[in-house]
RNA sequence: GGGAGCUUAGCUCAGCUGGUUUAGAGCAUCUGCCUUACAAGCAGAGGGUCGGGGGUUCGAACCCCUCAGCUCCCACCA
C-alpha cells in the first residue's frame, strides 16, 4: 500500500488551534461521534450490566452566572477517563445536566430582572413575551408561577453559555442526553421518589425546630450549613431566685432572647449550683419562673457553668427542650423579627405580666439584631419593681465563636419551629456505610470522607423548602369540616399523574372547587431541597420506572465524577437514595477532583474574586493546552493554579503539529520492518502503551499522560525520528530501508496520536484527518481503538531492548561530544573513537549507517572494551 | 477536641506496597547550536543533607514515634 503523502508547502506553518477547534466540534456534533446507542450490544444481557457500557454520572453544575477555571479542571477528568472507555470499545454514556432550580437561580433572577416574588401578586397571561425589565426603578412584584417562567428563561440563556464552554474545551458529551433538575423528567422523577420513599415508610412530617435561614426564609438542612467565625460578646445576666431576694449569674451571648427562656441548666457535678437543683428561677425584666434542669452537655468552665435554656437559640437548646419536656416560648418569627405574643396568657405567665409586655412592646417587630441592642439598654438601665437589682452589671467580655450559616446565606441561621417533611436517615447509618463499602473510591480518603460524615450525622434530613423555583412537594391535605387540615392524611398522586403542582393540580376524589374550603383541600406550598432532586442523577439518566429497560441498561452508573466538598451532599445523598429506593448503590465508583488553588494556596471560587476565567487561558493556550494542565493533576489532589503548565501543554501541541508533519510528509510504502532500529522502536512502543493503559485503566490519566508525553519526546521526536532522517529521506535509494523507516515512522505516529487522543482531542483529530482517516477508513480518531500491544505483536521476538538503549547511548554521545565542543549540528566528526565490547559490536554494526548519518561521522575507530558499556569517546 | 490530605530543586509537581533513584520531570536560570518537521526548536550545565528530631532495617523520600507548619471536613454557639 502506498502511504497518502501530504503536501507540507500547502499546509499552514502554525497550528490554528481557533478555527481548527471550531471545525471539529462542529464535525463531532455533526457527525454524532459522541452519541450514546442504546441498541449497541444487541446481545444485552442486564445481568452482566456494564460489559460494554459505561456510564458517567455527570455533575450538572448549578446555573448561576459563569462557569470557573475550577469547572474546566474536573470535567476535563472526566471526559480523559470517558475518551479512553470509548477507544476502549464501550458504549458511552455521558449525559449534561443543569442544576436550574433552587435558590441560586432565584437570587439571580430577582437581581438581573429587578424582580420579587409576591405570593399575593396575581398571575398575568403571556409574561414573558411583553415583559421589558426596568433595572433601575423598585422590583417587580410578580406571582411564584411568572417567577418561575423567568427563573426557566434565564437559566435556559446560561445553560447555552455554559453548553459553548463545554463544547469548545472539547467534552465528548452525547448533546441529545441533556437535562435540566426542573425539567419535566426531573419533576417526574423527585416526585416519585417522595412517592416511593413515603410508602415504604422512610418519610415523616414533623412540626419541631429546624434550621431557618431569616433572609431566604426557608428550612435549611444540615449539609448545607457552614460554620462562620464571629466576633461576638458575652454577657452576665442576673436572674432571681423565687424568694427574689438572691440572683444568680447567667452567661449568654444572646440576651435578647431571656424572653424565650423555658428553663435554666447546670451540670449535675457542679457543688456552686447544687442548692439549685430542682428550683426555680425567675427570669428579669420579664419576671417569668423557669425551672433548673441538669445535664452534662454543660461545661461548668465555661461562662458561669449554668446556661439559660431559650426557643430557640442554638441545637443544644433543642436537645434540652427536647429531653426535658419543657414549654415553647417563640419570639421569633419567620421573617427573624420578634412576633406579637402577650405575657399573662397560657404558657406566658408572669410574676408582672404588665411590666413583661412593657418590656416586650420594645423589641416586637425588631430584628435580632436592634433587639440585642434594646435588650442590653433594659436590662442595663431598667428594672421591674420586683428587682432590687439591674440585671446587667458588668461590661461584656468580648469572644471570637463559631457560628452555624446556611452557607449561601448573610445572617446565622435560626432554630424556628415549622411544619416539614424529613426522611429518616439517622437510623440507617451502619446500612449506608456498607454501601460506602460496597463502592470504590478514587482516591481512598474520599470514602473515609464519606464515612466520617456518616457516622457523625446529627439530624434526619429535612426535605422541604420554602423556595418558588423548585419541584412541589406533590401532597395534599384534607380540611374537616371545622376548617382544620388534616396534616396526618395527606394526599398522594398516583404515579402516573406525575409531575403535578398541588397549588395547582386537584388530587383525586375532589373538585377544583374545593380548595381550600371546609370538607376540602388544601396544598403542600413548599418544594423538595434541591438534593433531593439532584441525588438522583442516576435515575433522571435512566428513567427508573418510567422506561425501565433504560433503566435495567443505566443504573447503576459506571462512575460518579464530583469534587470532596460535595461528598456529604451530593453524593451521601445520591447513596441514600439508592439504598432506600432499590437497596443497591448507585455507582462502582466515585472519582474524586482535587480543588484548584490560587498561588496563595487558597480555594478559587467566585465569591473571592480569585477566578480565572477559562476563555481566557483557551484563547492563549488552546483548548488542548488547558486540558493538558488539566490532565497533570492527579484525582483529590489540589492544584495550584499555574499557566506555565497550560504552556507546556501548547507547547505539545505545537510539537506534534510538527512532527506529524514530518512524518505525513514522506513518500513511501507499507513495508516489512527490517531494520534493527525500527523493530527495537516498535518494541519500545509495545512497553509504552502497556503503561498507558495500565495507568488509564487504574484511573490515574496524570501517570497515562506523563508516559505519552516523555516517549513523544524523549523516543519519539529527539531520538528515533533524528536517527532515521537520513534513512527516511527521499534520496535514499534503498527502497527497503527507507520504507522499513517511513512505516515505522507512521505505526509510531499513529500509536502516540491515539494515546494523546482522550487528552488533547483536537490537534490529534486534525492529524488523523490528514491521512490517517482515509487509510484506516475511520473518520475520526475518536472513534478508532484504542492501541493494544497485539497490534504491535508482530515484532515481539527477540528481545531488542538492548538495541534500543545501545542507540540512545550512542545518540547521546555524539550530542553531547558536539555540544562540549560548541560545535554545530551540520559540522561533520572526521574521526570519533568507539570503546565497545564484543557483545554490543554486533548490534552496533546493525545501527551504524543511522548513528553515522546523524552525526556526519566520516571514520569510526573500533577499540575493544572489556566494559559492556559501548560509548563515543 | 475527632478525622483527612499536604511539606521533595527558585516555581509547579512525580516518586504508589522500603533495594535499577549515588533523588526525577517540566518551567525558570546559565552556556552552546539557525540542525530544511519544529528557534513556538535542539543540545549541554548548574541547582535539593526529600519540613526538624529520633527509631526500625543490611538498606528509608517511602515504615514507626515525635515536634513544627499549611489546607480541608466534622464537633465546639451558654
Amino acid at each position: 500500500m502506498n502511504f497518502n503523502k501530504i503536501d507540507v508547502e500547502k499546509m499552514p506553518k502554525h497550528f490554528d488551534s481557533a478555527g481548527k477547534e471550531k471545525q471539529w466540534a462542529k464535525f463531532w456534533e455533526e457527525n454524532n461521534i459522541y452519541a450514546y446507542n442504546p441498541a449497541y450490544n444487541p446481545a444485552y444481557n442486564p445481568d452482566k450490566l456494564h460489559e460494554d457500557t459505561f456510564i458517567v454520572d455527570t455533575p450538572p453544575p448549578t446555573v448561576s452566572g459563569s462557569l470557573h477555571i475550577g469547572h474546566v479542571f474536573s470535567y476535563s477528568h472526566t471526559d480523559f477517563i470517558a475518551r479512553y472507555n470509548r477507544m476502549k470499545g464501550k458504549n458511552i454514556y455521558y449525559p449534561m445536566g443543569w442544576d436550574d432550580n433552587g435558590l441560586p437561580t432565584e437570587r439571580r433572577v430577582q437581581n438581573y430582572y429587578n424582580v420579587h416574588c409576591d405570593k399575593n401578586a396575581h398571575f398575568i397571561e403571556n409574561f414573558i413575551e411583553n415583559f421589558t425589565p426596568d433595572k433601575n426603578g423598585n422590583p417587580l412584584n410578580i406571582c411564584r408561577q411568572n417567577f418561575i417562567e423567568l427563573c426557566s428563561l434565564l437559566a435556559r440563556e446560561d445553560e447555552k453559555i455554559y453548553k459553548q464552554l463545554w463544547q469548545r474545551l472539547g467534552l465528548s458529551i452525547d448533546w441529545k442526553e441533556e437535562y435540566s433538575t426542573i425539567d419535566v423528567n426531573s419533576r417526574k422523577i423527585a416526585q416519585y421518589s417522595f412517592i416511593d420513599l413515603y410508602s415504604k415508610g422512610h418519610l415523616y412530617m414533623s412540626n419541631a425546630p429546624i434550621m431557618w435561614d431569616v433572609d431566604f426564609q426557608t428550612s435549611i438542612a444540615q449539609a448545607e450549613i457552614e460554620d462562620r467565625m464571629l466576633a461576638g460578646e458575652m454577657f452576665r445576666i442576673l436572674f432571681f431566685t423565687e424568694a427574689l431576694n438572691e440572683t444568680v449569674e447567667i452567661a449568654t451571648t444572646r440576651p435578647e432572647l431571656i424572653p424565650a427562656c423555658v428553663g435554666v441548666v447546670v451540670n449535675p457535678s457542679d457543688k456552686r449550683y447544687e442548692h439549685l437543683r430542682g428550683k426555680t428561677l425567675i427570669t428579669p425584666l420579664f419576671g417569668v419562673k423557669v425551672p433548673v434542669i441538669t445535664s452534662d452537655l454543660v461545661d461548668v468552665e465555661k461562662g458561669t457553668g449554668i446556661v439559660m435554656i431559650c426557643t430557640f437559640g442554638d441545637v443544644t437548646d433543642v436537645t434540652w427542650w427536647r429531653e426535658n419536656n419543657l414549654l415553647l416560648r417563640q419570639v421569633l418569627g419567620f421573617n427573624g423579627r420578634f412576633q406579637a405574643i402577650r405575657f399573662g396568657e397560657k404558657g406566658w405567665e408572669s410574676i408582672d405580666s404588665a411590666k413583661a409586655n412593657e418590656c416586650y412592646s420594645r423589641l416586637q417587630g425588631k430584628t435580632i439584631f436592634s433587639a440585642k441592642k434594646e435588650m442590653l439598654e433594659m436590662l442595663k438601665s431598667d428594672k421591674p419593681s420586683w428587682q432590687h437589682l439591674y440585671a446587667l452589671q458588668s461590661e461584656p467580655a468580648k469572644l471570637e465563636r463559631m457560628v452555624k450559616y446556611y452557607e449561601k446565606g448573610d445572617k446565622p441561621i435560626e432554630f424556628i419551629p415549622s411544619r416539614q417533611w424529613f426522611v429518616k436517615i439517622l437510623d440507617k447509618k451502619e446500612e449506608l456505610l456498607q454501601k460506602g463499602e460496597q463502592i470504590a473510591w478514587e482516591p481512598h480518603f474520599a470514602k473515609i470522607r464519606f464515612e466520617e460524615w456518616t457516622k457523625n450525622l446529627a439530624f434526619d434530613w429535612n426535605i422541604s423548602r420554602q423556595r418558588y423555583f423548585g419541584v412541589p412537594i406533590p401532597v395534599w391535605y384534607p380540611i374537616d369540616d371545622n376548617g382544620a387540615i388534616l396534616f396526618e392524611q395527606p394526599i398522594l398522586p398516583a404515579a402516573d399523574r406525575l409531575p403535578i403542582d398541588p397549588t395547582i393540580d386537584t388530587p383525586a376524589g375532589y373538585q377544583a372547587s374545593q380548595r381550600d374550603k371546609n370538607g376540602g383541600f388544601t396544598s403542600e406550598p413548599d418544594v423538595f431541597d434541591t438534593w433531593f432532586t439532584s441525588s438522583l442523577t442516576p435515575q433522571l439518566n435512566s428513567k427508573w420506572i418510567f422506561d425501565e429497560n433504560r433503566h435495567k441498561k443505566l443504573f447503576p452508573a459506571t462512575i460518579r465524577p464530583q469534587s470532596h466538598e460535595i461528598i456529604r451532599t451530593w453524593a451521601f445523598y445520591t447513596i441514600v437514595k439508592a439504598h432506600l429506593h432499590e437497596n443497591t448503590i448507585p455507582w462502582e465508583r466515585v472519582l474524586i477532583s482535587g480543588w484548584i488553588l490560587d498561588p496563595d494556596r487558597k480555594k478559587m471560587s467566585k465569591s473571592k474574586g480569585n477566578v480565572e476565567t477559562p476563555e481566557i487561558w483557551m484563547d492563549h493556550y488552546t483548548a488542548d493546552g488547558v486540558r493538558y494542565w488539566a490532565a497533570k493533576a492527579k484525582l483529590g489532589v489540589d492544584t495550584a493554579f499555574d499557566i506555565n503548565v497550560m504552556k507546556n501543554g501548547a507547547r505539545l501541541v505545537t510539537k506534534l503539529f510538527n512532527a506529524a508533519k514530518f512524518v505525513l510528509a514522506h513518500e513511501g510504502q507499507s513495508a516489512e520492518i527490517v531494520n534493527e532500529l525500527d523493530k527495537a522502536f516498535i518494541q519500545e512502543l509495545r512497553g509504552l502503551v502497556l503503561r498507558v493503559s495500565k495507568y488509564l485503566d487504574g484511573f490515574d490519566h496524570a501517570s497515562a499522560l506523563q508516559e505519552a508525553e516523555t516517549f513523544f519526546w524523549n523516543i519519539f521526536t529527539d531520538s528515533y525520528i533524528e536517527l532515521v532522517k537520513k534513512r527516511a529521506a527521499v534520496e535514499n535509494s534503498n527502497a527497503q530501508q527507507r520504507n522499513s523507516a517511513i512505516t515505522t515512522l507512521r505505526i509510531g505516529l499513529e500509536v502516540i496520536l491515539k494515546l494523546f487522543a482522550p487528552f488533547l482531542p483536537y490537534i490529534t483529530e486534525e492529524i488523523w484527518s490528514w491521512s490517517f482517516a482515509a487509510e484506516k477508513n475511520e473518520k475520526s480518531i475518536h472513534l478508532s481503538s484504542f492501541p493494544t500491544v497485539s497490534d504491535l505483536e508482530a515484532i515481539k521476538t527477540p528481545d531488542y531492548s538492548q538495541s534500543y538503549k545501545l542507540a540512545l547511548s550512542l545518540l547521546n554521545d555524539i550530542k553531547r561530544y558536539k555540544a562540549l565542543n560548541n560545535l554545530s549540528y551540520s559540522s561533520n566528526i572526521p574521526k570519533i573513537n568507539l570503546e565497545i565490547g564484543s557483545e554490543s559490536l554486533q548490534i552496533y554494526q546493525l545501527l551504524q549507517d543511522d548513528l553515522v548519518a546523524y552525526g556526519r561521522i566520516e571514520n569510526v575507530q573500533i577499540t575493544d572494551s572489556s566494559s559492556k558499556e559501548a560509548s563515543f569517546v
